[in-house]
DNA sequence: GATCCTCGAGTTCT
DNA sequence: CTCGAGGATC
C-alpha cells in the first residue's frame, strides 16, 4: 500500500472507532458488536505501530493512557464550579418556583429536568474543537488537572463533532460509573486479591484520581455532560434544553433522561417518575437538577453568594436498608450521660458499611420498641449519622426481652441516676469514674480546646488505667520515658506529644475555661465568660448572681459554673495547671463591642475558599460581632462557602442576606 | 406560661 | 446533624 493509502485507512478507521464510541457512549444505541469494534481497533493499533508517523493525540488509541505522573497539578477555573441549593420536599421545590416567579414577575416559567448523577463534576476544555485539558471540581474555584486520565474515558470525545468549532468551549458534567460495570469492576478486583470499592461513585472517583493513567483507561468510566463553563466563538442556544441538545450533537453524552417541565407540576411529575423508575436506572442518582430553561432568565435570575438562584437539586429521601439488631451496649459520656448504642450486623447503607447506631436514651428505644433480634430499618439521617427508623413487625425473636438501662455504671460500678424530667440517666461516679475522667481529659485536649495534637483515645485509655494521669495538670508532668513506655508510642510520637503538650500552654482565657468541661459550659458560653470577665480570678469567685448578669447565664448555668469552682479539687487542679505553665493573655473585662461587626450575628455555612472556620469565626468576633450555629429571624448575615448545607436554604426562606468569603471581608472592613 | 432561639452534648465513618 | 434543655422574650 502506498503511503497516502495508508494514512487515508487510518483516517477511515479512527472515524469509524470514533463514530462507534459515539454511538455507544452519547446515543447509547451501538451500531457494530464489540467484536468488530475490537476488530477496527487492532487494525489502527497495527497500522500505528508500522507508521508511527501516522499517530496523532485525537487517534483513539491514545486513549489507553501514558505514563504516570507523579502528582496533579492545580488549575483555576476559568469560571467557577458552583453547587446547587438542595430541596428535600414538595414544599421546597414550590417555594423556590414561587420565588423565581416573583423574582422574574411572571406566570409561568419553563424549567428543564435532568437526574443528578451520583459522581464526580468535572470541567473539559475544548480549543477550536480539541480536548485539551480535563480538571475536577476542586474547591469550585481551583480543581485538579487529570486530563492524561480523562483522555482514557471512551464518553469523552476527544473531538467535537461539528464542522465549526468553537474558539474556546468548556464542557461541565459527570465522570461515574453504571452499576452494572461497577458490580463487573468489583467482582475482578476481589478476583485479582485488590481492594474493592463501596459504590459506585467511589469506584468512580478511585479510578479518576489514578497516577496512572493506564489504570484509569482500565475502567469503565462513562460521562454525561450538563452545562458549560467559558465559551468564546460559540453560539449558545436560547434555553438549558437547546444546550443540551447541542452538546449532544456535537458528541457529547448528556443524559437521556432529560425533559422539559412547563410548571411546578411538571417538575413534581418529572421527579415521581424518576424516583420510581430508580432501580432500574443503569446509574445512581441522589436526586433529580431543576434550571429555568431560558437562558436570559437565568442571566436576569442571578446569583445568591455560591448558589446559582435559577436552579434547585430536589434530592431523594436517604436511602433504607434493614440488618439484624446484634445487640445493646451503654456508653458512658463526658458528663457521665449513659447512651445506649445498637450493634448492626453490618449492613451497606447510602454508600458506607454501617454497624453501630446510637439509641440516644431509653425512652427513644420505648418508643421505637426495639429488642436484641428484632430486623431493623437503618438509614443515614442527614446523609450522615446512621440511625434506626424502627423494627420490621413481626421479626420479634420469641422471648426477647426488652431492654433496661443498667442500674449500675458499667465502668465504675456507681449508682445510674436518672432525675425527674430528664431523658438521660447519668454514672453518679463522677471523676472517680475512669470513663468520666478519660472523657473530660480527651475534652481538655480537644482541638476547640487546648488543642494537644496526638492525644487520642488509645493513649488516653493507656494513661488512664495506667495510672499515670488522674486529672489534666498530669498530662503536663509526663516525660519521654512515661509516654514510650505505652503500647503504639514509638519515640518520635511521644516526642510529638510532647511538643504539643508544651504548645498547647499558650492559650487564651476562653478555650481554658472551655476546656474545664463545666457542665452547661460550651464554646460559646466559655467565650461570653471570658469576655465578661477578662480574667479567671473573678470568674472562680464570682457568687451565682453576678454570673447571671452575663448574656445567656441564666439560673442552671449560673449554678454549675459556682458549684464547679467551689469544688476544692478543681480548684487544686487549676492551680496545677498554671503552675505547669499554661498562660494566656489577661485582657480588660470587654464592655461595648465594638468593630464594623459590632451586634451582628453570623452563621457559617460550607467551605469558604480562603479562610477555615475557625478562622472566619476569629475575624467575625474580632470585630465585635458573634457566630452562631443556627440560622433564625436573629441572624443578621449567613456566609455560605462551598457545598453549604441546610443553612443556606434557611437563610433565603427567611430572607437573611447572605454573604461569601469576599462580601464578607468587604463587609468586615466597612 | 408559651414560644422561639441558642447552646451543649453525643455520635458515625473514612 | 439532631435532640434536649436552658435562656430570653413577649
Amino acid at each position: 500500500m502506498a503511503t497516502r493509502e495508508i494514512a487515508k485507512r487510518a483516517q477511515a478507521l479512527r472515524a469509524a472507532i470514533d463514530d462507534a464510541n459515539y454511538r455507544y457512549y452519547a446515543l447509547d444505541a451501538p451500531t457494530i458488536s464489540d467484536a468488530e469494534y475490537d476488530r477496527l481497533f487492532r487494525e489502527l493499533q497495527v497500522l500505528e505501530s508500522d507508521h508511527p508517523e501516522l499517530v496523532t493525540a485525537e487517534s483513539p488509541t491514545q486513549r489507553v493512557g501514558t505514563t504516570p505522573t507523579r502528582e496533579f497539578a492545580t488549575v483555576r477555573h476559568r469560571v467557577p464550579m458552583l453547587s446547587i441549593n438542595n430541596a428535600f420536599g414538595d414544599e421546597e421545590v414550590e417555594a423556590f418556583d414561587r420565588r423565581v416567579r416573583e423574582a422574574l414577575d411572571v406566570e409561568a416559567v419553563e424549567y428543564s429536568c435532568e437526574p443528578k448523577l451520583d459522581g464526580l463534576a468535572i470541567n473539559l476544555t475544548y480549543e477550536r474543537g480539541a480536548f485539551v485539558q480535563g480538571t475536577t471540581r476542586g474547591d469550585g474555584f481551583a480543581g485538579e488537572d487529570v486530563t492524561p486520565n480523562l483522555r482514557t474515558v471512551r464518553g469523552i470525545p476527544l473531538r467535537l463533532r461539528t464542522d465549526h468549532p468553537p474558539r474556546l468551549l468548556e464542557v461541565r458534567g459527570e465522570v461515574l460509573m453504571y452499576k452494572r460495570d461497577f458490580e463487573a469492576l468489583n467482582a475482578r478486583q476481589q478476583e485479582h486479591g485488590e481492594k474493592t470499592f463501596a459504590n459506585p461513585r467511589n469506584a468512580a472517583a478511585g479510578s479518576l484520581r489514578q497516577l496512572d493513567p493506564r489504570i484509569t483507561a482500565a475502567r469503565p468510566l462513562r460521562f454525561s455532560g450538563y452545562g458549560i463553563g467559558e465559551a468564546q466563538g460559540f453560539a449558545a442556544p436560547q434555553t438549558q434544553s437547546g444546550l443540551l441538545d447541542a452538546l449532544g450533537r456535537m458528541g457529547v453524552p448528556v443524559s437521556a433522561e432529560r425533559a422539559v417541565a412547563k410548571n411546578v407540576a411538571g417538575l413534581l411529575a418529572y421527579y415521581r417518575r424518576l424516583a420510581g423508575n430508580r432501580a432500574s436506572l443503569a446509574y445512581d442518582m441522589d436526586g433529580v437538577v431543576y434550571k429555568v430553561n431560558r437562558l436570559d432568565q437565568q442571566r436576569a435570575l442571578g446569583f445568591v453568594a455560591r448558589a446559582p438562584r435559577f436552579a434547585i437539586a430536589h434530592k431523594f429521601p436517604a436511602e433504607e436498608a434493614t440488618t439484624e439488631l446484634a445487640g445493646i451496649d451503654v456508653q458512658v459520656g463526658r458528663t457521665g450521660a449513659i447512651t445506649p448504642v445498637a450493634r448492626l450486623k453490618p449492613v451497606f447503607v447510602g454508600g458506607v458499611t454501617v454497624t453501630n447506631a446510637t439509641l440516644h436514651n431509653e425512652d427513644e428505644l420505648r418508643r421505637k420498641d426495639i429488642r436484641v433480634g428484632d430486623t431493623v430499618v437503618v438509614r443515614r439521617a442527614g446523609d450522615v449519622i446512621p440511625e434506626i427508623v424502627r423494627a420490621v413487625p413481626g421479626t420479634r425473636k420469641p422471648g426477647a426481652p426488652e431492654f433496661h438501662m443498667p442500674t449500675r455504671c458499667p465502668v465504675c460500678g456507681s449508682a445510674v441516676v436518672r432525675l425527674p424530667d430528664e431523658a438521660v440517666a447519668r454514672c453518679s461516679g463522677g471523676l472517680f469514674c475512669p470513663a468520666q475522667r478519660k472523657q473530660a481529659l480527651l475534652h481538655f485536649a480537644s482541638r476547640r480546646a487546648l488543642d494537644i495534637d496526638g492525644l487520642g483515645e488509645k493513649i488516653v485509655d493507656q494513661l488512664v488505667d495506667g495510672e499515670l494521669v488522674h486529672t489534666p495538670a498530669d498530662l503536663y508532668r509526663l516525660t519521654l520515658e512515661d509516654l514510650a513506655r505505652l503500647e503504639r508510642m514509638a519515640e518520635k510520637s511521644a516526642q510529638n506529644l510532647l511538643d504539643a503538650l508544651a504548645r498547647s500552654k499558650e492559650t487564651t482565657l476562653a478555650r481554658f475555661v472551655y476546656a474545664l468541661g463545666i457542665r452547661n459550659v460550651g464554646e460559646a458560653t466559655a467565650r461570653d465568660l471570658a469576655a465578661h470577665f477578662g480574667t479567671l480570678e473573678p470568674l472562680m469567685d464570682a457568687d451565682e448572681e453576678t454570673l447571671q448578669g452575663v448574656p445567656d447565664v441564666g439560673p442552671v448555668v449560673a449554678a454549675s459554673i459556682s458549684g464547679f469552682f467551689r469544688e476544692r479539687h478543681n480548684r487544686d487542679v487549676i492551680r496545677a495547671l498554671r503552675k505547669a505553665g499554661v498562660t494566656w493573655a489577661e485582657g480588660a473585662p470587654r464592655t461595648a463591642a465594638q468593630g464594623h461587626a459590632a451586634g451582628k450575628t453570623f452563621v457559617l455555612t460550607g467551605t469558604l475558599p480562603n479562610l477555615t472556620r475557625e478562622e472566619a469565626t476569629e475575624l467575625i468576633l474580632s470585630r465585635g460581632g458573634k457566630v452562631s450555629g443556627s440560622v433564625s429571624k436573629k441572624t443578621d448575615y449567613v456566609v455560605a462557602g462551598a457545598e453549604p448545607g441546610s443553612k443556606l436554604a434557611k437563610a433565603e426562606a427567611l430572607g437573611v442576606a447572605v454573604l461569601d468569603e469576599a462580601g464578607l471581608r468587604r463587609l468586615l472592613k466597612g
